[in-house]
DNA sequence: TTTGATAACCTAATTTTCTAGGTGATTAGT
DNA sequence: ACTAATCACCTAGAAAATTAGGTTATCAAA
């Protein structure tokens, strides 16, 4: 079993980079944060590389750096979350969340429809493994 | 402004035994931890005093016990969560929560029937302040 | 080939979080 | 009044997370 532990708030943050970026080096992850906090390259650098050591990310080289990319997903995080906060209740965690970000009626109304939708695809995979 | 930090991760494991109990001593507390790990009365009040200075909780004097009630709300966690890893986009966490819930059909189609009455309910609202 | 820039690695220091021991106060029982 | 039990408070120390300095390797330009 790889990741057992889970990232923390600072691993969490670099994630969130890589999930918006797809990849990136080191350099870019740096100097996206350095726009928001004083940080050293040096730091994002330790960061990412426990955090491959933690089975976090991983890296290819491209010349002579290295580009990372994410193994840790949105879903991962939010598996977690909602077991650990909601004790796996999804539709807790749903109605809760419409109401904390405060959708008007139009917006649940899509939701609906994007529920509709993910439930279709699903009748269509049933069978399938 | 209150609570601009948020709970750790021990603080959250406290508030979620909180949330379920609406309001417990500290040795409610304590004995239900205890049943899972290893840990001393006096740790589990000392984070409670330590989060009432935060914020996160409030007591009232019951005989000469303090009886401890979360003040930091499952929505208030949810709400950051949300902005930190969806960046707010609803859908995206619904839609995820489905997926690694592993939602049936009948739970889908059950979720959407819980969000057309919050819909309602909420158009009941409208006008209103 | 020397120099300057940029990369990653190693590791020590700092900060934050977590933990529980020690102490004194209060109450109930004897 | 004395003792035992239970409570909260204070505080130091351990553990984990966060941070960046110092070093070495590599490449390109002068």
């Amino acid at each position: 079993m790889a990741n057992s532990d889970g990232p923390t708030e600072r691993e969490l943050e670099i994630l969130k980079i890589l999930w918006n970026m797809r990849q990136a080096t080191v350099r870019r992850v740096y100097e996206y944060m350095r726009q928001r906090e004083d940080i050293a390259q040096n730091t994002v650098q330790t960061f990412l590389r426990m955090m491959e050591e933690k089975g976090l990310v991983s890296h290819k080289l491209q010349g002579r750096a290295f580009v990372y990319r994410p193994l840790y997903s949105r879903g991962k995080v939010l598996s977690r979350f909602l077991n650990r906060i909601f004790d796996g209740a999804v539709d807790q965690l749903v109605l809760n969340a419409v109401e904390v970000a405060g959708l008007s009626i139009e917006e649940i109304e899509d939701l609906e429809k994007k529920l509709r939708a993910a439930r279709s695809s699903r009748q269509a995979d049933s069978g399938l493994d």
